[in-house]
DNA sequence: GGAATATAGTTAGCTATGCTAACTAAATGA
DNA sequence: TCATTTAGTTAGCATAGCTAACTATATTCC
């Protein structure tokens, strides 16, 4: 009986894969960190806004939703970005919702942060061999798929 | 002249790949953010406790460098994991300096955790093709190689 | 129609986590 | 020795996470 082990060995196989995307995860963000917080903006409402801006406008608990937080959380989380106008609150047929969509300036803001952070990334990038740099990208599609997954 | 518009056109590839991972990666720790609350300790207390765990024992200034973190910030981190016995103060021949390890109890919670959070992951993993988890595994190495340049 | 219930957000209050400024204590060195 | 540098802590502020409790609007059911 074979199977039995080679299915012991690929499911260790598969915990330290895991454990190497999860920690590379952890330390990818960390880093690109440092630079989000040239725009001046924490980390949850940056957050926040790309869904907006990259996703589109919704509601409120469809926000907390895509953010995987709690209502109150994101209702405050709404209220800086509101406050500092780089999102719009819109009311809806339905009294209870509130639409909210990113104003012009918070899509601008959004975009010049992720900028920095992936030009930090892309320049780590470049210093890989092309063949390297190929095989991550054929990474980041697996990853995604991976996701969807998860 | 085609050499500039074939750096353009690679350099607009690196910032979609860079883009994907920084994505992927925010995406990946945010789903697994759930089950780390199940081990009833905050974020950057796992996170610093993992370095204590795996990474060895250090000064407080050191653990401070290697989460990004100031020290003040480090400094309150570390107590409450203290105060929970998860981590020993020792003193140094450098009266300044304070030795930071993890006790037994704050390894044992430390390994659970990650255990739960890597199943979530493995668990997706597995329900990948055969072949994209065996590429996925291969290529999660390169991520690594990809850190040490950021 | 009108009362009971359900749903969407907000407010209040707690903890954790990030920062800077200012402090204490120990080591270094001129 | 006495000034300076270095390591860590304390104090005080802002953001971000949670639950519990509240308001306001929709829906349901008699």
């Amino acid at each position: 009986m074979t199977r039995v082990k080679q299915k012991s060995l690929a499911n260790r196989e598969l915990l330290a894969t895991a454990d190497q995307l999860h920690s590379a995860a952890i330390h990818l963000l960390r880093r690109l960190r440092v630079r989000d917080r040239e725009s001046g903006i924490g980390p949850a409402q940056l957050s926040a806004l790309s869904v907006l801006v990259f996703g589109g406008a919704r509601s409120l608990g469809e926000l907390a939703d895509a953010e995987q937080v709690r209502p109150p959380t994101m209702s405050r989380i709404v209220a800086g970005l509101a406050r500092a106008g780089l999102v719009r609150r819109r009311a809806t047929e339905d009294g209870r919702r509130v639409r909210l969509e990113a104003t012009a300036k918070g899509a601008k803001i959004l975009w010049e942060g992720r900028k920095r952070r992936v030009q930090s990334l892309a320049q780590a990038l470049s210093s890989l061999s092309e063949e390297d740099c190929q095989r991550l990208t054929e990474l980041s599609g697996l990853l995604q798929q991976l996701l969807r997954k998860l």
